[in-house]
RNA sequence: GCGAAAGUAGCUCAUUUGGUAGAGCACGACCUUGCCAAGGUCGGGGUGGCCGGUUCGAGCCCGGUCUUUCGCUCCA
């Protein structure tokens, strides 16, 4: 179960994130808006970094891995072949007193049941009958009113002090063109994968794909979450990072076993503790799987998804060859057949990924100077490969012609990399600034440099200083990035 | 959605019983300096989350609302 700290990591980082340009709230001028998040100059080029190098991970390393950007809006039956629509219509009532939520129509087919039991059958047809008529026509007052008058209680708190009844759908809907008819209702996506299967033949042929082969997908995606919070881990507006892998029926326990452990390999690349992660295997499934399996990590709220493998075995394909009466087959030249593939899904979180990397970086350090004193650094141990700042340049003194050296430094450097350039402040100052933001690398410029040619390079994590040459530099940082 | 707490400068926080707002850090300019948050001078920045009420007068009391955190609940 998820082990709740009551520290105050979780506020530390929120506030860092804004002082220093990662995370802002929407609209903060407006008082912001629920749940809703802006990333800002640092965080913006954070979050690029762990897309790209997802993405890499997947289209770059994987010969039989490609990309697709499909849109957000989707033909609305897509919605009903993945099981989305039904799976949001239900409504909701709550008890006050017992704070229970219940599904109306389980409620009262309940208190249907005991009617049986009691032996009145009669009453609970009638019961049920006139509820389906309600509930085909979206009648909540009506349906209120069998609740009251059938004197339907809470079985927990025993009292029939209820709200009012509530439909709870997940899925953002807008109209396309300008008239707002029934018809022309459509959804925000309420996840990327099915962008995917509905391209599953276009990819396969145009790409000329053999299974086993898998698609690749990075997007926004919505839902109208009744509760959002705990920073940017839940929100209403979010990114995910999936692949669909698509594989010959029967061999989905080995292509589950083989994700399940790349998945775990590519958060370790990272270089994050092994011990703040852990497996959760699904004992109860979706509609849709035959196994499934979260990563979770201990965030400063307990250990939490981030990312899920379910074997989606051929429901998504299947249901949409339903739905658009249109074959989405393969034809396997090794059995000469004919099949709808099977489907392992990896499918992460960004924004958490993001929220588990400052999680993971963020550190509130004490350092024992060499008086006696202790002194505070507020330090971002940011993997190399994703920082926003690869190397900051800062020449000792803005005089003497080392800003010049500096700048012949950086104009070479920023081809490759992220620089930055600050001839401001004192030399130790300037080194914390960078240590906040999660900067790897600083290299100063002074006045040996214009003698010898070697700079003092400070490493992030360890404060530790050496000299090294000049145009050995963007060398050693390239070493570190890539 | 329920309960608790909070909201004052970019950040962290003061302002003891109601009398028209301060500090440290941060930010900008200049001077001295030069290898782990240096010193000095000057400067910019707040209709106290928002709306309303009580009062001669509200950052402070009362009501509402928005946002956030924490605990429940929910998470196809």
């Amino acid at each position: 179960m998820s082990k709740t700290t009551s520290d105050n990591t979780l506020p530390a980082i929120i506030s860092h994130a804004k002082e220093y340009g990662f995370v802002f709230p929407s609209s903060e001028i407006y008082d912001g808006l629920s749940a809703v998040y802006d990333y800002g100059p640092y965080g913006s080029q954070l979050k690029k970094n762990i897309r790209d190098y997802w993405w890499n991970s997947m289209t770059q390393l994987n010969e039989n891995i490609v990309g697709i950007d499909a849109a957000i809006f989707m033909h609305p039956t897509t919605w009903k072949a993945s099981g989305h629509v039904d799976s949001f219509s239900d409504p909701l009532i709550d008890n006050k007193d017992s704070k229970k939520r219940y599904r109306v129509d389980h409620l009262i087919e309940g208190h249907a049941d005991k009617l049986v039991e009691a032996g009145d059958k009669e009453a609970a047809d009638k019961l049920i009958a006139s509820m389906e008529a309600l509930l085909a026509n979206d009648d909540f007052t009506g349906l209120k009113k069998i609740i009251e008058d059938n004197k339907i209680f809470c079985s927990v708190s025993g009292t029939g002090n209820w709200t009012e009844i509530r439909q709870f759908n997940l899925m953002f809907s807008t109209e396309l063109g300008s008239v707002a008819e029934d018809a022309n209702t459509i959804y925000l996506r309420p996840e990327t994968a099915q962008g995917i299967f509905v391209n599953f033949l276009n990819v396969q042929k145009s790409a000329r794909m053999k299974i086993p082969f898998g698609i690749a997908q990075t997007g926004k995606a919505f839902r109208n979450e009744i509760v959002a919070r705990q920073f940017i881990f839940r929100m209403r507006e979010f990114e995910q990072m999936e692949m669909q892998f698509f594989i010959k029926p029967g061999t989905q326990k080995e292509w589950y076993a083989h994700w399940k452990e790349e998945r775990m390999k590519w958060h370790l690349s990272l270089g994050i503790d092994a011990a703040k992660y852990r497996f959760h295997d699904h004992i109860k499934l979706a509609h849709y799987a035959d196994a499934a399996v979260d990563i979770e990590y201990e965030f400063p709220f307990g250990f939490k998804e981030v990312e899920g493998i379910h074997s989606r075995t051929d429901f998504d394909l299947t249901r949409h060859q339903e739905f658009s009466k249109k074959k989405l087959q393969y034809f396997d030249t090794e059995i000469n057949q004919h099949y709808v593939p099977y489907v392992i899904e990896t499918s992460i979180g960004l924004d958490r990924m993001f929220l588990l990397i400052l999680a993971n970086s963020y550190e509130e350090e004490t350092i024992n100077k060499e008086d006696g004193t202790t002194d505070l650094r507020v330090v971002l141990h940011l993997p190399a490969k994703i920082a926003p700042n690869k190397l900051a340049i800062l020449p000792l003194t803005k005089k003497d012609g080392l800003p010049e050296l500096a700048k012949e430094l950086m104009e070479d450097c920023k081809k490759s990399f992220h620089c930055f350039y600050e001839e401001k402040d004192a030399i130790g100052k300037r080194y914390r600034r960078q240590d906040a933001i999660g900067t790897p690398f600083c290299v100063t410029i002074d006045h040996q440099t214009k003698e010898d040619g070697t700079v003092t390079i400070r490493y992030r994590d360890s404060m530790l200083q050496e000299r090294i040459a000049l145009n050995k530099v963007k060398e050693l940082v390239l070493a570190h990035i890539n």
